[in-house]
DNA sequence: TCCGTACCATACGGAAGCGTATGTAACGTC
DNA sequence: GACGTTACATACGCTTCCGTATGGTACGGA
């Protein structure tokens, strides 16, 4: 490659999903990306073909790690349900360095209620993890009717809590008890 | 007051909030929306000192009625907890004309990620909101922590699906499961 | 009928962002 | 050690927004 410390498109995907979490999508601007990295806007130029095209590869580069990956990665191992789900929980709730930090995912679902592009893709990728989560349910022994409902239950309640924790609300732990209580059959 | 069909500040907020449902928090721009309501911006300055002034009426007009409003006129009746929650899971999936239709609740915590004054009227609505929530689950006999972990998964999940549900996928009527399941004391 | 005020239109200067065009320095290559 | 490519820097014209200033018009009161 070039010169020694050359920015990689990537790096710019990185600075956009940190101006995300930072400003929302407001923040997304070519100019505002270069300030923070320091650079001019003609790298950006020379990287992307315009704005939108750094969206795209933004949401794209998101489905690829933060979807896909992660279900492949716990698909691989020999887990029961209840372990998925845990493990799944634990990955949820981690930080991630690439995408800025601590709520990426609230940022890019907010980001989906006023882009269509972003929100083609973040439906496809929510419909992805809940039919994971329910898969998880399954294996654990309910109806496909039991386990889509609690899917949809704890996945919301996954969302709601990050999205009450961005604000500023503190709240507790309450996941592990939310799955403890829909891992209860109790044949309602 | 002054001319026939003259505007309030008030029909502006309203179009803050459409501008906001539709297009977040960018949408909201003085030549904007005096272009949506078909009205020049000498008439917006003319209500509004500037721009984060209509930001702050639009925060103020929502905490109030979406908020402190609900709450007073839930707690006027007599009813027990139960019924109580039932009611407001009703006033929250109801649309709100005056804030856009559906989707303000949505658009609105959006906002307060990325705004200081947002997040911090947000916050309190919300914990407001959770406290509500909370003492109906006492009033059910469910001791103080058990009521407030009650409250966060059951508001949590509210706001989750609602959020799943702006992105467009498809989710059923979990609440009212998900209400049935956290009204059953089980003394874990 | 005259005036004052409420309400809005229009025009302006300045800031900020977009995308393009073009210059340029540092490298790999032969 | 000339050279083409890579990875930027810089400058430009365009658009959109902001906030202000100033002018205009309709109504209500005296």
């Amino acid at each position: 490659m070039g010169k020694r410390d050359a920015l990689t498109s990537e790096d710019w995907i990185k600075a956009g999903f940190r101006a995300l979490v930072a400003e929302g999508a407001k923040g997304l601007r070519a100019e505002a990306l270069a300030r923070a990295l320091g650079i001019s806007k003609g790298s950006f130029y020379w990287h992307f073909a315009d704005v939108p095209a750094l969206k795209r590869s933004m949401i794209d580069y998101w489905y690829e790690r933060a979807t896909r990956h992660v279900i492949a990665v716990i698909q691989g191992q020999t887990m029961s349900g209840t372990e998925r789900l845990r493990l799944l929980v634990v990955f949820a709730s981690a930080p991630q360095p690439e995408f800025g930090g601590i709520g990426a995912e609230g940022a890019l679902r907010e980001w989906a209620r006023s882009d269509d592009e972003v929100r083609a893709v973040a439906r496809k990728a929510e419909a992805e993890r809940l039919a994971f989560v329910s898969d998880c349910f399954l294996l654990e022994g309910f109806s496909a009717q039991e386990a889509r409902w609690r899917a949809e239950v704890l996945y919301g309640c996954l969302i709601g809590l990050e999205t009450l924790s961005a604000i500023g609300v503190p709240v507790g732990d309450n996941l592990e008890r939310q799955l403890d209580t829909l891992l209860v059959k109790d044949d309602r």
